[in-house]
DNA sequence: TTGTATGCGTTATCAC
DNA sequence: GTGATAACGCATACAA
């Protein structure tokens, strides 16, 4: 096995100093032509490439951005991930990406691992147990280090840094005025715990929507998931005897499980019940009936934030101490789930 | 902003040298109880972290397992990685994750950015443009500088190096043969050009199922998708007036879709026509009917992904010159689209 | 035109 | 017990 070829064995096999190598391979002026093309075609014919590492630890810096998701199968975060590589690549950054798997100690793993080195900023949505946590000394300490952070879409307010987020309590509330320009009376909300931001957001939204159509507020038509891996039963018990003729589920799989339930209870959507989901995934896009959604754009909160990150990351000696939070708008999809014209 | 506090610093504010302050960092029995005590306090208040960088560098050794794949929005591909983060983290690696996007040139780019310096070994699927092109240069020179490589999915026959495949082409003919078996005569693939390896396996496992019954193969009945983003049409057109009882397609989104043309064309299934889609995914599951699959078992292949490339890794000496090719068992999971009982 | 020396952060070896 | 030094691969200011 050959090992990769550097530098110094470059010189030693031409018998030339490394640094005329070095420079040669750069088409440095100081080096004769005839030296130069002799190394470069050296160095070509054994493949050389510059070792990153040692470059990174000589430039501290390492051109890449940390990625860290809460889920890697989750269509919304890789959507976002598609938008932070586009805007990377259009600038000469890589992009890592690593997954926290909703657990705290990963995070926090993956972020030292990554900020020991490995990137120059990060792109973060945090995990589900760091918000029940409410432990943020490891992403706090990266900003105190010196590295950009870019919170996005699960964000938390007393970090001091970029953010890029929806207007989740906006969103949900034009998903549930569409719900109430229909004509639906009685809509439920299918959304989570409250220590999940987003989720407790969207029902604030949910709220506002009602009074703002002068609505009263039902405990009743509230269903707050604990766990999502077993939402069926929970959805189930609780569409059970209850009239609702709109459901507004704060994620695809809320809807899309609310309506294979209401199928089954002989109930038709859009016909007899309207079903708004958030966020516009694969999902709601294929069912039968298609979902209307609320759009987050996952894309281009991605490309937002890494458009801010890569500002910070060059703004090098200016130190911009501004932190700003870009609010990225959602927008209504509207699909077969809400159509009430025949 | 606080910079990183390295050994060198710590060395200086206690007076002491640099090695004292690794050697104690490292709670070596060296240095005196009351040195190293005062210096972990030190180095504890002030947040020291060794750099990542400088280790690699020095070790020749990143501890980091580089996973390149074409899709990063793609369920099949992100349940692998999950596999492979769940072996990684128990053997103490870190994952890096880069998506080509199918392009040739991204693979190419992230492979040489993760090869040189970022990751000891790689588990890659190769993207769709590399296949056409049929160009491995960059996956060639990798293996050759001495990093193993570990294929899947999508492997290169030619590259001499570990991989883990399904049999897509036995996946095939089981889930063929389950049409078959329910009664059906004239069953329609729904394929992709025979390009991508495993669409062109897939088809191959569907002629040799009907053969296996004494059924014609008819070209008629088989319609290679060439843009995947506008197949709706391509099936559209190809399902009228075809009389077919079964469809087995290559992938989830074929079925989902010829499952919405059917239903629009008043044909039900299962009842008319029965449906089979190889890849087990959200929407199979959540379609309605749901939908029968072939599963591949993603997370398994990425652990024994994962199993393959660190045995590599750690083998370092003996350099195990023996390549092993792991072949995945898919299995059939029955769902509501191929229930022909009432 | 080419080469030498230094430093990036770390560890291992060897000297004191 | 502690410290000096070399080495990892590279770039660059400075000599020659």
């Amino acid at each position: 096995m050959k090992q990769k070829i550097t530098l110094k064995q470059i010189a030693k096999e031409l018998d030339v100093s490394i640094s005329t190598v070095s420079k040669a391979l750069k088409d440095s002026e100081e080096i004769s032509i005839d030296t130069r093309e002799k190394i470069k075609a050296f160095a070509k014919f054994y493949n050389y490439k510059p070792n990153n590492i040692a470059l990174s630890l000589k430039n501290k810096k390492t051109k890449t951005i940390g990625v860290i998701i809460p889920e890697i199968v989750h269509h919304f975060f890789t959507t976002v991930i598609g938008g932070v590589e586009k805007i990377a690549n259009e600038k000469g950054y890589n992009v890592i990406i690593c997954s926290s798997n909703n657990s705290f100690d990963k995070e926090v793993i993956n972020m030292e691992m990554l900020a020991s080195g490995s990137a120059d900023g990060f792109i973060l949505s945090v995990a589900k147990e760091t918000q029940l946590k409410k432990d943020y000394h490891h992403i706090q300490e990266t900003i105190n280090q010196g590295m950009p952070v870019v919170l996005f879409d699960r964000v938390i307010d007393e970090l001091v840094c970029d953010k890029v987020i929806i207007d989740d309590a906006k969103g949900a509330q034009t998903a549930t005025n569409h719900l109430l320009s229909l004509g639906c009376k009685n809509i439920a909300i299918l959304t989570t715990v409250d220590y999940i931001s987003v989720g407790k957001l969207r029902t604030r939204g949910y709220f506002r929507a009602l009074r703002g159509f002068d609505i009263e507020e039902k405990e009743e038509l509230v269903l707050k998931i604990e766990d999502i891996d077993n939402c069926e039963s929970e959805i189930d018990e609780f569409l059970k005897n209850k009239n609702v003729d709109g459901i507004f589920a704060v994620n695809e799989l809320f809807a899309v499980t609310a309506a294979k339930i209401l199928n089954k209870q002989n109930k038709k959507v859009p016909q007899d019940v309207a079903v708004v989901a958030f966020t516009d995934g694969i999902l709601s896009k294929h069912f039968i009936p298609s979902l209307t959604t609320i759009s987050q754009h996952g894309e281009n909160m991605g490309e937002r934030a890494a458009m801010l990150l890569i500002d910070k990351l060059e703004d090098d000696e200016t130190v911009a101490e501004e932190y700003r939070t870009v609010i990225i708008d959602t927008s209504l999809v509207e699909r077969q789930s809400t159509k009430k014209a025949d």
